[in-house]
DNA sequence: CCACGGATTAACT
DNA sequence: GTTAATCCGTGGC
């Protein structure tokens, strides 16, 4: 196996590793189970000028502080009082830009993934929702701040070669208060995909 | 301290 | 395709 260095993610481009992020695989190894997938939905967020993005121009809070941190840590947090999301950060310190990890396509640990999510059968509703890849995976807002580069969550390269052409690229999910930078064709995923979220 | 709203989801019709 | 659940945590005061 090839786990992501810190390399990976220090670079300045977040659309970019956005974009390389399909077909890499994410992983947890919590409570000692191993779970997880080939990654098929990212979408980028840009600290700079990006106003959909949390921390953009600077909003630094308690629960965005760690997304000034160097890339390759854990930004997890609580979405309508009952999600938790999970992202990549990226660039270096202070430029606070992230990933938001989508979906997956499960193939570590589907047995742990089904009770987790109480599904008797595999299927995408295992982890086709940005709420759902956290919940199969174990991930929570105690993982805030997880370094990728360890073995709680970390991210691999399978030398799966997903070609441009099956990567689709399209405005944000959920970001319609963000005015002109939710046209911003930020979304990713697998062409074709039953993995991938349903959302619009 | 406390009013407010959300990078969503599932269960409806 | 439409809508309610679901509530904690955030952040402004």
């Amino acid at each position: 196996m090839t786990k992501l260095p810190l390399t990976f993610y220090t670079r300045p481009d977040v659309v970019q590793i956005a974009r390389e992020l399909i077909g890499k695989y994410l992983f947890t190894r919590i409570d000692g189970v191993l779970t997880g997938g080939m990654i098929v939905e990212t979408e980028a967020y840009c600290g700079e000028n990006d106003l959909a993005c949390h921390s953009h121009s600077g909003r630094r809070t308690a629960r965005t502080e760690i997304m000034f941190h160097e890339g390759g840590v854990a930004y997890t947090y609580l979405i309508y009082g009952i999600y938790n999301l999970f992202n990549i950060i990226t660039n270096v310190a202070d430029k606070a830009d992230a990933v938001l990890i989508r979906a997956i396509e499960p193939t570590e640990g589907i047995p742990e993934m089904l009770l987790r999510r109480k599904l008797d059968s595999p299927g995408y509703k295992l982890t086709s929702g940005p709420g759902l890849v956290t919940m199969a995976l174990g991930i929570t807002t105690k993982h805030y701040g997880t370094n990728l580069t360890g073995n709680l969550i970390w991210l691999e390269d399978k030398q799966q070669n997903i070609p441009d052409e099956q990567i689709i690229a399209s405005p944000r999910v959920g970001v319609a208060y963000a005015g002109a930078d939710a046209l911003l064709p930020w979304r990713f995923r697998v062409k074709g995909s039953k993995w991938t979220s349903k959302a619009k």
